[in-house]
DNA sequence: TAGTGCTGGTCTCTTTTTGAGACCATCACT
DNA sequence: AGTGATGGTCTCAAAAAGAGACCAGCACTA
């Protein structure tokens, strides 16, 4: 991985947009936002932040991911502390995912996000309309 | 595109965890989150949310984008209504790009977002470190 | 006792997405 | 006449994702 992911311009630049004064050294904020973009990441947060769920109730529960990307996904959140991994020996043993406390944490913004798509999924849908029309 | 994208038990469950209350008959909150959750998408958003943003200015700034995931994620951008393309009659002719007032709006709780990847990165560095250390 | 199902995965193969880099036309400047 | 900057597109290789077979262990059933 490459530490130097904006050039400096970039670094004073969206520095100024985004923090109004935090400590921006390196630019971890890249690294950890594209830990929980990836195509199924903020929708098993989401599921999560609900309730535990098992794996196969994760699977059903969203039925088009498949289960290669369930496992690597969940992986992924659990490998960066969002999630919780934990197997009970019952016969045949059962897995329960949870969130962590920073899974819950980073929830929070998470779902002001999904608050905003759910309010403004109208002006988008129209707005890629309109740009299909006139594309033809 | 299929629009049961939750099953009907998924949708009043994350219903529930999400929204206490608004209308949630289709899905289509997936939809747009996938839409900005594109590896380029929130980055180019950001740089924007600061000012607008020429094509070549862009390419410098996010050094490590293709310029063919560059061109594509801003037609993205713009297709689904948060940039704005506007042609100047420049010779060579040049292109800026800013955001719409679509994209100011939906760029605050990104920010939110931002800013707890900022807060919280060292956790998930640390989260890393110790999964990682863990696995061997 | 042999068959079936459920558990949470992994492995392989194919398709889709992305990255790297060449190429393009036009005009300005040297 | 050559060089550079503009904002792209095109092709080809590499990486990521999707589809589906397979697996071990145990419970239940016929």
């Amino acid at each position: 991985m490459d530490s130097k992911i904006f050039n400096l311009k970039a670094k004073l630049e969206v520095y100024k947009a985004m923090t109004n004064g935090a400590n921006f050294a390196d630019c971890p904020v890249r690294d950890v936002i594209q830990g929980i973009s990836g195509k199924w990441s903020s929708l098993l947060v989401m599921a999560l932040a609900e309730k535990p769920y098992r794996f196969g109730e994760l699977r059903r529960l969203v039925p088009d991911i498949s289960q290669r990307m369930l496992t690597q996904t969940l992986h992924e959140l659990q490998r960066d502390g969002y999630v919780h991994r934990e197997v009970f020996p019952t016969k045949p043993p059962s897995v329960e995912y949870s969130l962590t406390d920073l899974g819950r944490s980073m929830f929070l913004p998470l779902q002001q996000l999904i608050q905003w798509a759910e309010l403004n999924h109208d002006a988008v849908r129209d707005a890629r309309a309109a740009f299909d029309a006139n594309q033809g």
